[in-house]
DNA sequence: ATGAAAGCGCTAACAT
DNA sequence: ATGTTAGCGCTTTCAT
C-alpha cells in the first residue's frame, strides 16, 4: 500500500507538506501542491480513512438512519443524500433500523457511538426517550428529516398543512363525503399519520364539512393495504364517499385499482387523491402533493455539513427549518357528478 | 469521551487485558473478562473504530455497491445485508452508483481505495474493464450478488434458467404465442436482460415455437415501461399473443394494468408472468419465480464474512456460488382460451 | 493470564 | 511556506 511517506519521497517534500496540500488545510505553495497532488495521483495514493480519522478527529463520513429500506420516500431521500455526500468527499455509513428490537437496541447502544462518522441525518425518525438520550449522548451534530426529535435540528415538511391542502383540493371541487385512509397504528409514536389526520379534519371543518368517523379507514402505507382499505369504504353503500384521500400515494394507488375493480371510474364516479408525488402518480394520474424527498436529502447534506463545517450546533427547537411542498393536480380528481347537497349532520367519530 | 485507559484504570487491569476481554482476541482469564466486560458496560465505553482500524487493520465494516437504490430487488439485498451485518458487529458503508458517471468515477478512484471498509459486496454490478482493475485494485475481499466481475467470488442466480423456467410453464399451459417484454438496452454492458431472454428463447425453441421478433418488446423494469411495452403488444391485432412473459414483475404488473385497460381478463384472454416474486406479487396474482433477495444479501455477508475469518480469498471463477430460485404460479397464467392450432412459421426476428 | 511498549498512518501544533 | 515532532486511541508483539 502506498502511504503518504511514498508521496512525501517522491515528491521530495515532508509528509506534513502532502498533507496540507491533498486536505487544502494550512498554506502551500500553489506549485507545490500542485506537483504534490500530480505526484499522489500518479503513485494512485488515497489517504487512508482510518489513520487520517484518528490523527483529525474527522472522519468524513455521515450515518444515515433510516427506519427501513423499502419504502420510496426513504430510499429517494438516501439516494439524494448520498449523491450529495460523495460530491463533498464523504462516505455513507447506513443505519437501517428495519431489522428488529434487538438489533435497532444495537444500533442506538452501540454503533452509533463507535466514532465511525461525523454526523448523522435521521430519516423520518420516531424514537423512544431512551434513544433520544442515546443521541444526545453521542455528542455529534445530527439533522432530522421529518419525525422531529426533541432537541434536534429537524428539516420538516408540513404534513398537517400538506393533507389540508389536499382535502380542500377536493372540498373545493364540491365534494362533502371526503373519505380517509391514513395511516395504521404502526410504530412506536409514529406521529406523521396523525398531523396528516389533522390537516384533514381540520380542511373538514373550514368547508363546514362534519367529521365523520366511518370515512375513515387506515393501512400501512402499501398499495395492497390501500387496497383493502378503499374496499371497505366503497363496498358499504350507505356511506359510500365520492372523493377518498390516502395520506401516500401507494395507498392512494390502491385506492384507485379497488375502485376498478368495483366498476368505478375515477374520476367521474369517485376522486382520489394522495401525497408523495411518487413514481407511479404519474402514471396513474393521481392528484398528490409533491415534497420533493431528492430535495430534502440535499438539504439535509448541506444542513449537517455546514455544522459540521462551521461548528455551530443549532440544538434547539429553534433550529427547525421546513420544506416546501405542491399540490399537483392531475386526472384523478374532479367534481362530483351528483351535485345533490351533501347529507348533513350525519354521526361524528 | 471515555477511553480504553479509563475502563482499564477502573477495572484494576492494564490497556492490553481491555482490549482482549472486548475482543476476545488472545487469552484473558474468564473472571476477569467479565469483570471488564460489566466495567466498560457501565462507564458507557465503546471501542472507537477509527483508532482500533488503524492499530489492527480491521475496520469492521463492508462496503455495499449498488447501481441505485429505488428498485426493490436492491434495497431487499441490501436490508438482508445490512441485518446480517449488523448481527454480526459489522457497520455497512453504502455506494450508491446512481448519482452520475463523474460521481461514480470518484467512488472508483477514489473511495472505495479510504481504507474504511475490509471487504466489499456489489450488487448486480456492471462494471468496465477499467472498473475492475481498480476494484482489484483495492485488494479485499468482495463478493458480488449478480451480475459476475470477472475474477470475483460471484452469488449469482441462473438468469437464463430463471427466464426458461416461466416460458416453459407458459408453453406447457398451451400457449404458442408468448411474448417478451425484455430488458432495454440499458447500462453499459447489463447483461442480465440478455440471459433472461436467451432463456426464454431456449423454452421456446424446446417447444418447437418459432422465436419471432415482432413479439419482443422492452421495457425500463418499471412498471409503465411494463405498460406501454404490452400496450404495443396488445394493440396490434395481427400478432396478439395469448402470453406476455416479463422479465420483472414490475413490468409484468404493468402489462396486466394494460391488459385491463384493453378490455382483456387475465388470465382467460392473457396470461402475465414474470420474475422477482416483487411484494406486488402477491397483490396482483401474479405468476413468477421468487429469486429470494433477502437470503441472497444474507448469505453474500455470510461468504464474504468467511473470506474475511479465514483469510482464504477465492479469487477465481471456481468460486461462483448459486442461488435457487422457485417457479410461484398464481392466478395471472392459465390455458390459452381458443386452441386453435398456433400460426407456424412466422416471420423470424 | 497479564503488562509494557512499540507502533498503525496520518494531522496539527510548533518551530523555522 | 515548509519541516519536525508529538500524539490520536487503540492492538499486538514480546516479556514476564
Amino acid at each position: 500500500m502506498v502511504g503518504i511517506d511514498d508521496v512525501a519521497r517522491a515528491a521530495g517534500v515532508s509528509r506534513a507538506t502532502v498533507s496540507r496540500a491533498l486536505s487544502g488545510r494550512g498554506s502551500v505553495a500553489g506549485r507545490t501542491q500542485k506537483h504534490v497532488l500530480a505526484v499522489a495521483q500518479q503513485l494512485g495514493y488515497v489517504v487512508s480513512s482510518t489513520a487520517s480519522g484518528l490523527a483529525s478527529g474527522r472522519s468524513r463520513a455521515v450515518g444515515v438512519i433510516v427506519p427501513l429500506l423499502n419504502r420510496w420516500f426513504y430510499t429517494a431521500v438516501l439516494e439524494s443524500a448520498q449523491n450529495a455526500l460523495i460530491s463533498a468527499g464523504y462516505d455513507l455509513t447506513l443505519y437501517n433500523l428495519g431489522g428488529g428490537a434487538d438489533r435497532r437496541g444495537n444500533v442506538f447502544e452501540e454503533f452509533l457511538h463507535r466514532g465511525r462518522v461525523d454526523g448523522f441525518i435521521a430519516i423520518s425518525l420516531e424514537v423512544t426517550p431512551e434513544e433520544v438520550r442515546s443521541l444526545h449522548a453521542v455528542g455529534k451534530p445530527i439533522v432530522c428529516v421529518g419525525g422531529p426529535i426533541p432537541g434536534l435540528h429537524t428539516l420538516s415538511v408540513d404534513d398537517a398543512e400538506m393533507s389540508r391542502l389536499v382535502t380542500e383540493h377536493l372540498a373545493s371541487l364540491g365534494h362533502r363525503r371526503i373519505a380517509l385512509i391514513g395511516g395504521g397504528p404502526g410504530e412506536k409514536d409514529f406521529r406523521m399519520p396523525l398531523k396528516r389526520k389533522a390537516g384533514y379534519e381540520l380542511a373538514l371543518k373550514q368547508h363546514g364539512i362534519d367529521v365523520d368517523g366511518a370515512l375513515q379507514e387506515t393501512g400501512y402505507f402499501t398499495i395492497q393495504s390501500g387496497f383493502e382499505a378503499a374496499t371497505r369504504l366503497l363496498t358499504n353503500a350507505s356511506l359510500r364517499p365520492t372523493a377518498i384521500f390516502a395520506v401516500s400515494d401507494e395507498m392512494a394507488v390502491g385506492a384507485m385499482l379497488a375502485a376498478r375493480d368495483l366498476g368505478l371510474r375515477v374520476p367521474e364516479d369517485l376522486s382520489v387523491a394522495g401525497i408523495d408525488d411518487h413514481e407511479l402518480a404519474g402514471f396513474f394520474g393521481l392528484t398528490t402533493v409533491a415534497q420533493y424527498p431528492a430535495s430534502q436529502g440535499a438539504r439535509a447534506v448541506e444542513l449537517l455539513l455546514n455544522e459540521l463545517a462551521g461548528d455551530e450546533r443549532v440544538e434547539d427547537e429553534e433550529g427547525n427549518t421546513s420544506h416546501p411542498f405542491d399540490l399537483i393536480v392531475r386526472s384523478s380528481t374532479a367534481p362530483p357528478r351528483v351535485t345533490n347537497g351533501p347529507p348533513r349532520n350525519r354521526s361524528v367519530a
